[in-house]
DNA sequence: CGGAATTCGTTCGTGTACAAATGATATACC
DNA sequence: GGTATATCATTTGTACACGAACGAATTCCG
């Protein structure tokens, strides 16, 4: 780096070298994701989270159509499109035509799907046991606690 | 649900409408990293995070392997190697052969690399900000603190 | 020295993610 | 009633992300 370059930096109270990667939010969230992904994909292989998610909230909130889950489990259109087929290749779930909508796709769960889901439910409180481990309980309440306004701006 | 598997439910202590989603760790911090995203995307359009962490990461480090790269980024190789070549199609950054291990690639920053990276950290700093705005500073270090924590297992 | 185990990079296949464009259908409003 | 606008689902293209398998090169060790 040139002199002066380095002088409009310290001018600004602030080197390059002050930026470090591995401090970054950003860097630690997508760090703390992959641990996630791990412990998901050891405890509950056969489906992914994007799937499990969308179980799970057919499970809560009953048939809905496509865009509608996904707006649900923060999915854009052309996401929800591919995780909803997979989960129908593997007939965990239905679809059906909205009865005065035509432009609508109606997502439920098959019995299949429901009986699956429930058999998963015990193992996902495992996953996030395991995740929030490293806290204690009290952090761990924290955590939640500032993620969520993270999360939700 | 049927009545026997209800019954099994209340016996454990925990319904299976007592699993909400949305309270879970891995679904919020998949959206806390939605919302980093979008701001990275606003503020460094141009430049995906994985590819301002790799060009990043040789700021600090020079030199390096690619697949050395990929661990100090917590990339497997065969991620790395996509980064790499999408960074080299833009000349940020130039691939050397090892002087004494054949199979090693060696990746550096060329000139324009270190410049355009330079050019971004302010807007990279301004990217962690409003990643955290929504906390207090305190709060804020906190998180921080917590999320490590959780990111290294 | 020489074969076994490792490491490095590459490729393939699958699964998110999201922007942008598109066609079909609904709704709004004039 | 008929057009402008909006919504729903789909498709295309780009970019991670990771498991698995592979060849080439290196290191380990008997």
């Amino acid at each position: 780096m040139s002199v002066s370059g380095k002088l409009k930096l310290v001018e600004e109270g602030r080197k390059a070298e002050d930026y470090r990667l591995d401090e970054q939010v950003g860097f630690v969230l997508r760090k703390a994701n992959q641990r996630h992904l791990a412990i998901f994909a050891a405890r509950i292989g056969d489906l992914t989270p994007p799937q499990f998610a969308a179980l799970a909230k057919l499970y809560e909130v009953g048939e809905t159509s496509q865009n509608q889950l996904g707006q649900l489990i923060a999915m854009d259109a052309a996401t929800i499109k591919g995780v909803i087929d997979r989960l129908k290749a593997r007939r965990l779930v239905a679809l059906a035509p909205h009865a005065h909508d035509r432009r609508r796709l109606l997502v439920n769960l098959t019995d299949e799907g429901r009986i699956a889901l429930e058999s998963l439910l015990p193992r996902a409180r495992d996953v996030t046991d395991e995740t929030l481990a490293p806290l204690t309980p009290r952090e761990a309440a924290t955590f939640l606690r500032l993620l969520s306004k993270l999360a939700d701006g």
